[in-house]
DNA sequence: TACCAAGTGATAATATTTATCATTAAGAAA
DNA sequence: TTTCTTAATGATAAATATTATCACTTGGTA
């Protein structure tokens, strides 16, 4: 893989925020940098990113979005709204070496733990 | 919600079924069942059924597919080539009581490792 | 400096998902 | 049972998200 100027653009927006960019906004904040950047540059670059394992996709409302952010955490995903939450656990982080045997390695930040938020039980009760 | 004759078989297609079947394939078998079934209808209760957390959204390659498996198990998803296989590990199974306090509820089965599978990794090297 | 292949940008095409709305059916109430 | 209300369906259209294509540019090596 060869260096690319936009590709490391791309990766140090993820890197230096907290927050889970979609593709438009990645390409909105890429702008500012890079005039006329087109987005087709940034799908391309969040897949390959991502398929290195150097970004989480998370699903969001049926688009994608990425986190960069590699303080280590996992993600909440409320199956019911949608919303995914950063989620920090020091018990849990020792457990993701659990998996780190030959067959399989989780990437960094790469546990997601999908169910039914607070905001959406309280909805529903 | 009302029952609906609908719902009640795309489920049961799911629940007796270890695959990650895409919609369109939920829909193909539930033609089998409700001739003239819409491909809507299917897409309506799958969304329902995942947001009360009964079944689980896997993403593959773009494309939602679902797990209906009570049996209990984890998802591992290759961030390379958008594989998803089941995984089955006591040891882990127990950690899912971490998450369960009153902020966030997991969904059965809704654990999701996210990383490199071991044919993407191989191929890379 | 020349060369090759990876990467880009513009556009078009595809695929997936959601919106709309008249019709049907669940199931509670009279 | 019959009536009534409203959730659910099915057909269609629309919107959205993602991928494919290809001529051009650029990274990096020979």
């Amino acid at each position: 893989m060869r260096y690319s100027f936009q590709r490391e653009h791309i990766l140090q927006i993820l890197r230096n925020s907290t927050e889970h960019y979609s593709v438009e906004q990645v390409h909105k904040e890429l702008l500012k940098e890079i005039p006329n950047v087109s987005l087709m540059t940034v799908y391309r670059n969040l897949t390959l990113l991502a398929k290195k394992g150097d970004i989480i996709p998370l699903h969001i409302n049926n688009a994608v979005h990425y986190c960069g952010d590699i303080n280590p955490h996992y993600h909440l995903e409320c199956l019911s709204c949608g919303e995914v939450s950063d989620f920090y656990n020091s018990e849990l982080l020792t457990k993701n070496k659990l998996l780190d045997y030959d067959d399989f390695s989780p990437a960094r930040n790469g546990i997601l733990f999908r169910g039914i938020c607070s905001d959406c039980k309280e909805a529903e009760a």
